[in-house]
RNA sequence: GGCGAUGUAGCUCAGCAGGUUAGAGCAUACGGCUCAUAUCCGUAGUGUCCGGGGUUCAAGUCCCUGCAUCGCCA
């Protein structure tokens, strides 16, 4: 058996979050766990790196759009290994093997008739840089730049999608699996009962350089979408090849659900024009929402994965994102949340049961698994071991099905099992009589094999927990690599096998809980009834307490470019790196020029919410002092930092 | 405006195709153990299953309607 598992390949304009990781970690954990299986695997992630928008941003920090996706995609590429990933393949959409199959499949395409000529003509945005639907428009203005958009017609290659519209219902209806979960099956059902319109798959060269141009018209280069889809073929070394062969009937596609639609409508379509048999799979998840609220660079809560695997370790950041969230639905990140899952399932549940088995066995039985003597085996030691076949079951199916949190519910059930299993035998109660050293070996007996179990079927999600786990059970080679199905298998621990001292697989997190403190003398009040409602410290007028304070989040952030905002003498709108790109507007321009703002360092507030302002959003809020001098004149004074400060940093 | 999803214990959610006292985890309270990472085990709960109608012997579970939140489309 073959699997093809992939990510989308990453928009270079920002730097990797928690969505990108977490489409990432799935693509990792589903290809772990086929490997698991024994299927032979193929994992493919990469980065898209063609368009307007690239080519904008890498001109906006005066780079080469080549010098500019190069320095992002390696960021991309860096990361995954701090989360355990690792990809048999790595994509960029500026391989020129990549180009070429671009080219190959637009031709192919093109010979068929699928691709046509035409005149669009439009309402384009030059801010935007599109063109607008008359519905996006608000009084005949864009609303972003608040401008009239230009009548423009434009020619352009389009292609012929809707000629698969019915094909693609039909493929979609009798292929319930097609696109999972089905709330974005029943999405795409609904999108393609309207007729479907043709896709533009060029941009002109007159406005846009940054891409692969048409194999038939050099005037044009290709739209983005068209370009990026065919990473998944190009990665597999498309039109020919073993891989091909091997992987493209198996491919299974993990996406968010904001590209939903270039997936499961452009992308089948694309591959029935040039006659190849569609992928087999989508998979479509959520988002993920920061404490509430989505996770926004304008809002300055990006979640970075780095700064996660540096706060609790990357087996706990690739559980909690499995476990927390179902797959499809949004769920929500904090720190709360992860240390709770940290602490309760990882720490407490499987860490301590690991650690305290082990102890028992080098305590009361020097260390060596000691054999099972079947005539004390009891009702509830077979219980234990039926369970353990069920949770095999539901962990495979859930897997299967991407109900990732499913499966860890199932292997975390047989954890506590395991818990009351050593209560209810009481491993120290039989210790004290030599008479009961049978059952006491048998009890020890069947504490290693269900830890040797539970690493194995942990390992697709928590890889380093897992080797740690098998290191201190000493498993041979041949042990470790078994499948699930040969290693689920009860009994396979040899007898005699010497253990090492258990390693704490997860040290427990401290809580910052700062709101238990409590200042109150001891004695204050008598004794009796324990005062739990602590009283809330009045409200003092004027004074805000600490946590109020938190809520601001105030960042260094570098101005970059600055301009005055057309038609307002106070206002000039900045661009920041702090440390993403921002648009702040701050109205200083009585005070300040354009020109001797760039390349200052400012404080912002980070976290405020974006505000329009003459035609400008404005995310965040430059600090500055402000006095009036003796003789009535108002002079304002941008905040800064004493010393040069890397952009973003927090301060507090 | 059209289509769709969701609304269940303080919190996060399970409840598959209608059937006895509605479940799990976390959090809370009390009790127990000592092998263990101040961990674990047991007990105790509380719920107008969003509101209102209806179908049925029987509805959290089906139908209609209203409200709220979210998504897609226009």
């Amino acid at each position: 058996m073959t699997t093809y598992i992939t990510t989308p390949i990453y928009y270079v304009n920002a730097l990797p979050h928690l969505g990108h990781a977490y489409s990432t970690i799935v693509a990792d954990s589903y290809g772990r766990y086929k490997k698991l299986c024994g299927d032979q695997v193929r994992f493919q992630t990469g980065t898209d790196e063609h368009g307007e928008k690239i080519a904008q941003a890498a001109e906006g920090k005066n780079l080469s759009p080549k010098e500019y996706v190069d320095g992002i995609s390696a960021a991309f590429r860096g990361t995954w290994p701090t989360l355990a990933i690792e990809p048999d393949n790595f994509i960029r959409t500026t391989d020129p093997g990549h180009i070429k199959t671009v080219q190959d499949v637009l031709q192919k395409v093109y010979d068929k008739g699928d691709i046509y000529f035409s005149e669009y003509s439009g309402l384009y945005c030059k801010g935007c840089e599109r063109f607008l639907t008359e519905k996006e428009l608000v009084d005949g203005k864009c609303p972003d730049h608040l401008t009239a958009p230009d009548e423009i017609a434009e020619q352009n290659y389009f292609f012929r999608m809707s000629n698969y519209q019915d094909w693609l219902i039909n493929h979609i209806k009798e292929n319930p699996e097609f696109i999972t979960p089905q709330r974005y099956r029943n999405e795409v059902l609904s999108f393609l009962s309207e007729p479907l319109e043709d896709l533009c798959i060029s941009r002109p060269v007159s406005r846009l350089t940054w891409g692969i141009p048409l194999p038939f018209d050099e005037k044009f280069v290709t739209y983005v979408w068209f370009d990026a889809l065919i990473n998944y073929l190009t990665g597999l070394g498309y039109p020919e090849g073993q891989d091909f062969e091997n992987f493209w009937p198996v491919a299974e596609h993990v996406i968010a659900k904001d590209i939903l639609k270039p997936h499961a409508i452009f992308w089948p379509t694309m591959l029935k024009s040039m006659g190849v048999e569609p992928y087999k799979r989508l998979h479509v998840h959520g988002y993920w929402n920061v404490d509430e609220t989505k996770m926004s660079k304008s809002i300055g809560n990006v979640v970075r994965p780095a700064e996660l695997v540096d706060a609790y370790g990357v087996d706990t950041v690739r559980y909690f994102v499995l476990r927390e969230m179902s797959f499809g639905l949004d769920s929500s990140f904090g720190t709360e949340a992860i240390t709770a899952r940290h602490n309760s399932d990882l720490a407490n549940d499987l860490g301590n049961v690991f650690s305290r088995c082990l102890t028992m066995i080098h305590k009361y039985n020097g260390g060596g698994v000691p054999a099972v003597d079947e005539a004390v085996l009891t009702d509830e030691d077979r219980e234990l071991i039926d369970a353990i076949g069920v949770m095999h079951e539901t962990y495979c199916r859930s897997m299967d099905e991407f109900a990732f949190h499913r499966a860890l519910a199932a292997v975390w059930e047989i954890v506590g099992r395991l818990n009351k299993f050593v209560v209810t035998n009481a491993p120290w109660e039989l210790a004290k009589d030599p008479a009961n050293t049978p059952r006491l070996h048998t009890v020890l007996y069947i504490l290693a094999e269900t830890l040797r179990i539970l690493a194995l079927v942990i390992k697709p999600i928590m890889p380093g927990a897992s080797a740690r786990m098998e290191e201190c059970l000493t498993l041979s080679d041949e042990l470790r690599s078994l499948t699930l199905d040969k290693g689920v298998v009860w009994g396979l621990t040899s007898v005699g096998t010497a253990l090492s001292k258990p390693a704490q697989l997860f040290p427990r997190l401290e809580k910052k809980k700062k709101k238990k403190q409590v200042q109150q003398p001891a004695n204050a009040e008598g004794s009796g009834k324990k005062k739990k409602q602590e009283k809330k410290s009045e409200p003092v007028e004027g004074v805000i307490d600490f946590a109020d304070f938190l809520k601001v989040e105030l960042r260094v952030a570098k101005i970059t470019a600055a301009e005055k905002v057309k038609k307002a003498d106070k206002l000039i709108k900045l661009t920041l790196l702090a440390p993403e790109e921002r648009t702040v507007v701050a109205g200083i321009a009585k005070f300040y020029t354009p020109e001797e703002l760039v390349g200052k360092q400012v404080i912002i507030v980070a976290n405020l919410q974006p505000r329009k302002l003459m035609g400008e959003t404005s995310h965040g809020m430059v600090l500055a002092a402000k006095e009036t001098t003796p003789d009535g004149e108002e002079r304002l004074v941008l905040s800064t930092v004493s010393d040069a400060i890397a952009p973003g940093s927090k301060v507090s």
